[in-house]
DNA sequence: ACGATAGGCAAGTGTTCAGTTGCATGTCAA
DNA sequence: TTGACATGCAACTGAACACTTGCCTATCGT
């Protein structure tokens, strides 16, 4: 699985995830043209696909095929590790290192 | 503010946080050796300061000056919109359109 | 079968970004 | 004041990235 943040990092990608929140299960063309009409963006269809095949790696987007038909929703399981990665731990770490001690180099 | 979504895009930044996470209140140069002996990075120190500004810019690191230490702490506050983003909003979305109707462009 | 629709593949281009290099500023101890 | 320490500023380089361009495959309706 790809990097969540790196996908993550690109305005248009996380409009696409605005969009499917808005509306889940839709086709390539479908999200294209809602980019384009409801929030201003003018980007070819092949660059919504590449955007969707990064969020897609990502585990942000599942994908289903029916006939000549690609439908995309959105995952958001990946994004719970965001937070709980930079949760303090319950040791006491402002407690232990005073302030008096500078350069603590190791 | 800047963008914290491309703040934590790069993989030594997402390690800074680790570090400050683990030990709050570091300095740059202790930032840098621990980096180093810790983590298995080899990063100059002026590559980590300018990390350091990308992620004070984000809101994702709080400084604090005293003589010529610069003391860096973490503030995980924007961490929380992320994950609330892309909550699903409370309007059924997915019972107002059916499946049967394809490419439902707007 | 034929045309139209939906999507995929791959090479090429311009920009953004991470990292380096070199020097400058400011602080502290002796 | 002198030297060592901690950090800041700015230009340059190389690589990653977003986007385009052009063509190809597959599915559906008539």
């Amino acid at each position: 699985m790809a990097d969540v943040f790196k996908a993550l990092a690109d305005p248009t990608r996380r409009t696409i995830l605005d969009e499917l929140t808005d509306r889940d299960e839709q086709t390539l063309f479908e999200i294209c043209s809602r980019l384009i009409n409801k929030h201003g963006l003018s980007s070819s269809r092949q660059a919504i696909s590449q955007h969707l095949e990064i969020l897609e790696s990502a585990g942000l987007v599942r994908t289903r095929r029916e006939g000549r038909y690609k439908f995309h929703r959105i995952d958001t399981t990946p994004l719970d590790a965001i937070v709980t990665r930079w949760r303090p731990s319950s040791t006491t770490e402002t407690g232990t290192g005073p302030d008096s001690v500078p350069p603590g180099n190791s």
